[in-house]
DNA sequence: CATGCGTGGAT
DNA sequence: TATCCAAGCAT
């Protein structure tokens, strides 16, 4: 029984016959001198992908392509703009970051994307993960990608059955003992592809070109790992918001601040979130009425409970906080918009 | 190093 | 209905 591990050409080998068509990829080039996907591209679906779901970016993705087509472009785009055509995909700070980072690429490094991890990560909101995708991928540099899907199916292949994070520097030295001098980039989209498919939360190991290569399986504990660490519960905050119409049909919302929770993004006025009974202020005397139903949304690290108060005022108006405006829905983010349509 | 930071689909 | 979890990063 000599038990050789993995290894990368067979997952490359499967990759060729199954990678999957995304707007952002150059498909796999079977031993052919590869076309290499704009690095633009790349780095948008990469921030786009932190910790979302391929079919939630696909949408936005062209949008952002379709509107704002090159580095130049978005750099020089309103960050209001940029804020709205982000809403509804969550993770704010990154939009914020996209910008400065487009800023600093379009107006500092002439539009060229370092080529390097290490210049890559120097960049807003490019981490480690992002820095290896880009290099890897964009400019087909050996450099390691770990993502979640590497880590389940590092953790599988090797059957390591410490909980995460606490093992997350041991799987990432099992990452880069994979990683191949050549195709790194699609060796990385390989393995993620695999993880989001056939080694994701219900692994299908038949289907599996590591198959007779992985610890887990053999033990059969793969559908076991990674094992996580227990999470705490989330606690219940309660807020009020204001939904003030004028008679113009313009309602009254302001600019979140720009750090913390839905920073930069547009809302609607109200109390802070907390957990208790909010206190609020109404921005301008009305007639104000409470809403019969509440708004419920859950964050990462919270439940919300929201009390809507709706009023109607006259153009003459001069409320404390905010301004008058008509936005699109879209351009809010998703507990915003459950604001809107109860008033609505 | 732990915490804060969105959302929607799967289970 | 409630929980889990995703192509993570900044602080």
């Amino acid at each position: 029984m000599c038990e050789q591990g993995p290894k990368s050409a067979d997952i490359l080998a499967w990759y060729d016959r199954n990678a999957r068509d995304l707007p952002w990829r150059i498909p796999p080039h079977h031993g052919q001198a590869g076309v290499r996907p704009d690095p633009y591209h790349i780095w948008l679906s990469e921030v786009m992908l932190q910790q979302t779901t391929v079919a939630a970016v696909e949408r936005y993705f062209r949008l952002f392509t379709s509107r704002w087509p090159d580095i130049h472009a978005l750099a020089d785009a309103p960050e209001a703009e940029v804020m709205g055509a982000w809403a509804g995909l969550g993770y704010y700070a990154r939009a914020r970051n996209l910008l400065k980072c487009a800023r600093v690429v379009s107006r500092d490094l002439g539009g060229v994307f370092p080529r390097d991890v290490a210049g890559l990560q120097a960049l807003p909101g490019i981490g480690p993960y992002t820095a290896g995708a880009i290099a890897a991928i964009a400019f087909d540099r050996p450099a390691v990608v770990v993502d979640a899907n590497v880590e389940r199916v590092m953790a599988r292949v090797y059957a390591v059955e410490t909980p995460l994070p606490e093992c997350k520097t041991t799987l990432r030295r099992y990452a880069e003992g994979l990683t191949p001098a050549n195709r790194a980039g699609d060796y990385g989209q390989a393995v993620m592809d695999l993880g989001a498919t056939v080694c994701g939360q219900k692994p299908d190991c038949p289907q599996c070109p590591w198959r007779r290569d992985c610890r887990a399986a053999a033990a059969g504990i793969a559908a076991d790992l990674p094992r996580n660490a227990p999470k705490p519960p989330k606690p219940e905050r309660n807020g009020i918001v204001y939904l003030l119409h004028r008679s113009d049909g313009k309602v009254l919302v302001e600019t979140r601040p720009a750090k913390g929770l839905l920073g930069g993004m547009l809302g609607f006025p109200g109390s802070d979130w907390v957990e208790g009974q909010a206190v609020g202020t109404p921005p301008v005397a009305a007639d104000w009425q409470l809403l019969p139903q509440t708004v419920r949304h859950t964050f990462t690290h919270f439940h919300l409970t929201l009390q809507v108060y709706q009023a109607q005022i006259g153009i003459g108006a001069n409320p404390a906080v905010g301004r008058f405006e008509a936005p699109a829905p879209q351009d809010m983010p998703t507990v915003m918009r459950k604001v809107w349509a109860l008033g609505g």
